[in-house]
DNA sequence: ATACAAATGTTAACCTGGTTAACATATTGT
DNA sequence: ACAATATGTTAACCAGGTTAACATTTGTAT
């Protein structure tokens, strides 16, 4: 929202990146969803404008909506980043007036996170944003094929790698 | 590879985040594209190690396997990065020895790219982990539900937008 | 009670992988 | 011949992360 933010363009995958069959790449499932990333992605600018609050700060924004008095810390570790990069994330959300510290009674190091009112708002506005958006984005599909791909997306993300490859050149 | 590499954490959305079910982003396509592309990154670093070429150079590579004597302004449009961001990309391919820039004869703007022989065995090699990592990452999936997640995410991959959300306060 | 250890937030310096703008050079079109 | 265009390069920048060091505060063990 209102950033004065560049097109976002997310890396060397673009989606007009017409993939030869004899790639290596082609067909295949990690190149496949890192496409399918890069265009939700621009999709989700596309609609929502340029300037839009970034998907991930807007995560935040939805955890803190959903868990108020989170700490950064915790908050740190529901998003997978360093308290060290929470901070920046906080610090804008604050710049907007969508975000509130304040120090922990009892734990004053501690800071607790709140929504403000303008806060609540952008989130509720945003919740519906993303509704259409989801439309938009699931439009080729049909409603089963919806939940039967967000089901194999997260049958993936449960895969677990036992092996590792051995190098030729060692070091 | 052997580039001295931290491991990457792409982004926000950890593989650890435990989503609330209340949380607008749970069960959204959105997100459990995004959470699959940051697992398949992490599977893939684990898997090739933390010094690994990475995905987008890998990519870079075999287009030039694929197409030999390819120059930089088409790999970068085949990429989808710009022609500057290419070059750093090339210089680093170049820099381990993996590809040769040659000036085209005829037309002496160009640089030709081409591998070298050690960035075909190179290549050869990345293209036999990248078979066992693909296995990793579909580890969960029978192979009929692999080849239909690829094709409902190429569906996805097609989705375009129509409408555009209108802001509530106008810039 | 004191001393050490651990947690929290912050800052500073850095890294990666992109971007745009400006430029030199080379080629093409009229 | 001259203007427009194409290519590669560099410089400066940016977003969004990281780690390391630090102050403050709290918890724990003796």
């Amino acid at each position: 929202m209102r950033s004065g933010k560049k097109t976002p363009k997310d890396g060397l995958y673009s989606n007009d990146m017409k993939m030869d069959p004899q790639d290596m790449v082609a067909k295949s499932l990690g190149y496949a969803i890192k496409r399918a990333q890069v265009h939700s992605y621009e999709l989700f600018f596309e609609f929502l404008g340029d300037s839009a609050i970034s998907p991930a700060r807007m995560t935040a924004l939805s955890l803190i909506g959903t868990h108020p008095g989170i700490s950064q810390s915790t908050l740190a570790k529901k998003l997978g980043i360093s308290r060290a990069g929470i901070v920046k994330v906080v610090d804008w959300l604050e710049s907007f007036n969508l975000v509130e510290r304040r120090t922990k009674q009892g734990d004053r190091r501690s800071n607790l996170l709140y929504l403000t009112d303008s806060g609540q708002d952008e989130l509720s506005w945003l919740a519906e944003q993303s509704k259409e958006y989801e439309k938009i984005l699931a439009s080729k599909l049909t409603d089963e094929e919806r939940d039967l791909l967000i089901s194999l997306l997260e049958k993936v993300t449960q895969s677990r790698c036992d092996k590792q490859a051995t190098r030729k050149t060692p070091q």
